[in-house]
DNA sequence: ATAGGGTTAG
């Protein structure tokens, strides 16, 4: 009878199997129930479950221990804890069994307090029984009580270090991990295909691979190699070390694989930046999900493939597999890479539509959309609605603000954050500092400055330091900015130094700026800023001589100045605009459109800058290469395309010129145009002839 | 033949 229940390893047709026999009037007997409970428990069906729960009753096997605990199991995995509880609560007779069903049940459900009540009224303390306690705490991130716990036990077993191990790599203190795990093989403990994992995973964290090799070496030696798992972690653990020949091995090593396989062999083409490999991998396979997806979708957007990062996207779509959060948060970063506004708004009126929970990255990625497409009111919205913030989200805010010339709000902002739980870090204050930066707020910035130490016991990194060099260098106070540079107790990056350059630029300290220029180019000969920046001092000088003679050290060194960019997105596409681009199809237009502005422009009494260009060429020509910069070719065409009231959005991957700057605040007074300007330091919002960075950027 | 530990994306 027993036998021929199990025989039918399908649930259904054990369930099946069941009705018939009880339509037959054959008494069950007790090792019947916790069959079919069973096979209940592993299909998390409760309905069914309760329907033998009343054969229980009815056929009086309710006294068994061995069935009540059965069913304690199956309505905890359930998550019906009340139930659980129930049937234990009115059980004459438990056993340590009993106890720690109840006690995993709540565990597994997140509720310690609950669990930790049941576990102090353990009549005797089982090794299994503190286990689950280990578990439960390391998932509350209480690893120093899991870890009192685990030093109080007995009679350890396997488990014990297993689970001790796993808490500390899910907290993610892997080097104790590993600690542990050589611990548990000096003291001759067994190791199992699970506990390997742990470790493993720990290694992966770490990056050590020859850590892993050797753990690898061990499942070898033990003969446990062969778990699926346990591939899976290793083709992860070779992949992320940049092993990827090991990992492709191991892949294609003749034991059967899973989907996770699969989706960490394209994870790991990933990581290691092979992004053909990856789609071809996805391309051959038959059977996806949202993992594999979601896998693909952000790799691209890591690798700056955003237009096949949102294809993928639509794609999915349309085969209806719906995205989960990570999916979502790839697509919205590609959108914000690509400027493309429409589509990251349609996404985020997809998560509202489908009533998708919103949570800390997610809120945040759609916030630091916003914001850098330069919507405030729409990321404040999102900020608003959040029920759960976390830095980052506070973070993005307070550089987005400040990113669209909205300094004092920005500063209002921390000053909010700082009323509330969440603890400021390095980051923030990249925020905060480049806030003051945007608007020369020279005695804020060094008072926020020496707050990160004194308040917030946060030590300024090269970046903090690079930020306020350039926050004094453009005051003028290139004095006081080279003397942080030299107390400086880091080397000074690149940044730091091209910082003040181009305050050198700016204040026209000519002396000050050859001697940097000079030394920059002989640290970094290959960098294209610090040619430029030199060669533009030589040029607002008349000194052509120089200018030549760097245009000329630099195509021996095959230095390329990176060309200026502009995109701007018209009905839901991307167009890219480099300087003088005659490749545009509609270029006849924005010429025309061209034409239309100078003219217009000579009315409102402009005259070009041409200072700002740094060839030796006469006047005129110099006018005529101003007018070719690739963000006036997007404003034109932005003029022609955009109906108003829409602003027109633009985004630079340098920083705007003078002369554009110029350009655009006159072109949105003539033209009554509210025209946004993203370049790769802030925003500028012009409106009405002025722009909302107040002429300091 | 009832209870405890593990893998992939962000």
């Amino acid at each position: 009878m027993r036998s021929h229940l199990e025989l039918h390893n399908s649930p259904h047709q054990t369930l099946k199997f069941y009705k018939l026999f009880v339509f037959q009037n054959t008494s069950p007997d007790h090792y019947t129930y916790p069959i079919l409970l069973r096979s209940c428990t592993a299909r998390v069906s409760e309905p069914e479950g309760k329907q033998i729960h009343d054969h229980v009753v009815k056929f009086g096997f309710d006294s068994d221990v061995y069935v009540r605990n059965t069913l304690i199991n199956l309505y905890a995995v359930c998550g019906n804890m009340v139930s659980a509880r129930q049937v234990f609560e009115e059980s004459l007779v438990l056993d340590l069994v009993s106890w720690n069903t109840l006690l995993a049940g709540y565990v597994n459900l997140g509720d310690v307090m609950e669990a930790e009540r049941v576990y102090d009224l353990m009549p005797e303390r089982s090794t299994i029984a503190s286990n689950s306690m280990i578990v439960s705490f390391g998932r509350k991130g209480s690893v120093v009580k899991a870890r009192r716990l685990f030093d109080q036990i007995q009679g350890k077993d396997m488990v014990s270090w297993s689970a001790m191990i796993s808490c500390y790599e899910q907290n993610g203190m892997c080097e104790e991990a590993l600690v542990l795990f050589v611990d548990m093989n000096a003291n001759g403990v067994m190791v199992d295909e699970v506990v390997v994992v742990s470790a493993i995973s720990a290694c992966t964290s770490l990056s050590v691979v020859w850590m892993g090799r050797s753990v690898h070496g061990l499942t070898e030696k033990v003969g446990i190699q062969d778990y699926v798992s346990l591939q899976n972690a290793l083709i992860h653990l070779y992949s992320s070390c940049g092993e990827i020949l090991d990992a492709q091995k191991l892949f294609n090593g003749g034991i059967v694989l899973d989907l996770v396989s699969w989706n960490s062999m394209i994870s790991g083409y990933l990581m290691c930046g092979l992004v053909e490999d990856a789609k071809t991998l996805f391309d051959s396979m038959v059977e996806k999900d949202v993992v594999t997806w979601s896998a693909m979708i952000s790799g691209y957007a890591q690798h700056g493939c955003f237009a096949e990062a949102v294809a993928l996207f639509q794609e999915m779509q349309l085969l209806g597999i719906k995205p989960d959060e990570s999916a979502l948060v790839s697509v919205i970063s590609a959108c914000t890479n690509m400027a493309a506004l429409d589509l990251g708004k349609w996404i985020h009126a997809y998560i509202s539509k489908n009533k998708l929970r919103v949570n800390v990255i997610l809120g945040t990625t759609l916030i630091d959309m916003y914001v850098k497409c330069g919507c405030v009111e729409n990321a404040l919205e999102v900020f608003h609605a959040m029920e759960e913030k976390g830095v980052s989200t506070w973070n993005a805010l307070i550089r987005g603000l400040a990113m669209n010339g909205l300094v004092e709000k920005s500063l209002n902002m921390f000053a909010d954050m700082k009323k509330t739980k969440t603890l400021p870090n390095e980051i923030t204050f990249m925020g905060v500092l480049g806030a003051c930066r945007h608007m020369g707020l020279v005695d804020e910035g060094r008072r926020y400055f020496s707050s990160m130490t004194q308040e917030h016991k946060i030590e300024p990194n090269v970046k903090h330091y690079g930020c306020m060099v350039d926050l004094l260098g453009r005051a003028g106070l290139l004095r006081e900015a080279e003397e942080l540079i030299e107390s400086m107790p880091m080397a000074p990056d690149v940044a730091t130094w091209g910082a003040l350059l181009g305050a050198c630029r700016k204040h026209h300290n000519n002396e000050m700026g050859e001697r940097l220029g000079r030394k920059l180019i002989q640290l970094q000969p290959d960098h294209d800023g610090f040619h430029v920046l030199l060669s533009n001092i030589y040029a607002s000088r008349g000194n052509w001589g120089d200018v030549f003679e760097i245009r000329r050290v630099m195509a021996q060194h095959g230095v390329v100045k990176i060309p200026g960019c502009s995109m701007i997105e018209a009905n839901g596409i991307v167009h890219e605009f480099l300087a003088g681009d005659k490749t545009h199809p509609q270029i006849n237009d924005i010429e025309h459109m061209l034409d239309e502005v100078a003219a217009k422009l000579k009315i409102e009494g402009y005259a070009p800058i041409t200072s700002e260009v740094s060839l030796d060429i006469d006047e005129e020509e110099k006018e005529t290469a101003l007018f070719n910069h690739s963000e006036k070719l997007a404003v034109a065409f932005g003029l022609i395309t955009i109906p108003p009231p829409a602003p027109i959005r633009i985004i630079k991957n340098l920083r705007i010129c003078n002369d554009c700057h110029t350009v655009v605040k006159l072109i949105s007074k003539a033209f009554d145009r509210e025209i946004v300007v993203r370049d790769r330091h802030r925003f500028h919002h012009f409106k009405h002839g002025s722009c909302s960075c107040m002429e300091f950027w």
